[in-house]
DNA sequence: AAGTAATCTTACTGGGAAGTAAGGTAGCTC
DNA sequence: GAGCTACCTTACTTCCCAGTAAGATTACTT
């Protein structure tokens, strides 16, 4: 852990020195079972100094979660923003949604997958970092759905539902990237796009699909 | 917590009680933050009764994670079939999928939302579980592949993929059912099947979405 | 160079929870 | 009713880990 001769670093630096392993070490092992001594240990540190600069476990995973959720939120936009037509924007918002998660996977694993296990403090947390996310979705979506001129009934609470399917969508298929490496981000975002987005159109322009009628009696 | 009279329970029945309250107690606090204490006197038992029945804390939960991974699959697999055509399938699969999960939520909770904070031994298991559920979708969406007759050059790998999208918009849709209890499980199925049926039909049919002509340079 | 503020440490306390030792008690069989 | 087995308990031990007390060292300021 000896970077070199016990150099003094300036707090700002090694805030995020230590929020850095933190969100690895939150990652790899959850929320209870990572260990304040060991975050400090691999950021090259004493346990006092997380203290000093975080206040709590709890202010460190608070300002992990801040920060990773202001990260992708902020990759998102600025790949949507400038693009040309709601679908342009969708496909480059999930492109810009793949290349984080791909490149930053701990950060989305911290940002998601905490659902259970957080005191009542830190849930508030995650619940707003989570609807940071799925509102620059359902954003798109509505601006998607407004300049389709559609004729179908569909509102804000569509654009909602259709996010989360979205979000639900890209989260697992990043599970899917684990096993298929050869497949580029780009690839895959532009699969999704396809099974996803073709569907929504033509949902928009008023095709839908109906169950068969009633082949098993209810119960 | 006192039943009735300390009244004596079978072994057989005993263990499912256990199980029933850690599953709630698991998805509520998460693996770790979890006490056994706390689930065996919920269960109005004392805890070493459930390290008898259930060996250890890692036991106790890979049976959690067992049974319910095997009651969704049976759920699914018993409303898909006896159903004619992909669709039907999928849509009845997919029906039952929501109706498991907003009965079960707890089940749900603790099969999907354990990913990190497991030792090795149990991330198998979970893996084991997950896959279970994945791999009926994937064959739902390959029977459909198969039957559509599809020119498109799809292949298992495709129906992975679609398995996992599919899947995790289905999971991510349930935090959504959440918000709007006023829909009933039915509704959402159909939002849903209208959603990714209809496109991945026109997928199917060689209909595609390409990305507009590059708007802007790489990097 | 003295003073001072920021950075950093060792070495502890306290509590909570996994797992266990040792032994009760109900209800069955003979 | 004697004895056996399955069900069940109280009361520990042990370890891990969040959080802290007290003080040392570096480097900047004047």
């Amino acid at each position: 852990m000896k970077e070199q001769r016990k150099r003094r670093v300036p707090r700002r630096i090694r805030e995020q020195q230590i929020i850095d392993v933190a969100v690895t070490v939150f990652s790899k092992r959850g929320y209870h079972a990572a260990s304040v001594d060991e975050i400090a240990d691999l950021a090259g540190i004493s346990k006092p100094m997380v203290y000093l600069y975080l206040d709590s476990k709890e202010g460190l995973f608070v300002a992990c979660l801040r920060r990773e959720a202001e990260r992708l939120v902020t990759a998102f936009q600025a790949a949507a923003r400038g693009q040309q037509g709601p679908d342009a924007r969708l496909y480059a918002g999930l492109g810009a949604f793949f290349g984080f998660v791909s490149e930053h996977r701990d950060s989305w694993v911290v940002l998601h997958r905490q659902a259970s296990e957080l005191s009542e403090t830190i849930a508030g947390e995650v619940a707003l970092a989570r609807r940071a996310v799925m509102e620059q979705v359902a954003g798109l979506i509505s601006d998607g759905i407004a300049e389709s001129g559609s004729t179908a009934d569909l509102r804000e609470e569509d654009a909602d539902f259709v996010a989360h399917a979205l979000v639900g969508a890209a989260d697992y298929v990043t599970d899917w990237m684990e096993r298929h490496p050869d497949q580029a981000p780009d690839t895959v975002t532009l699969r999704l796009m396809n099974m996803l987005w073709v569907g929504m159109r033509n949902v928009l322009n008023g095709e839908a699909w109906l169950p068969p009628v009633a082949p098993d009696p209810p119960q």
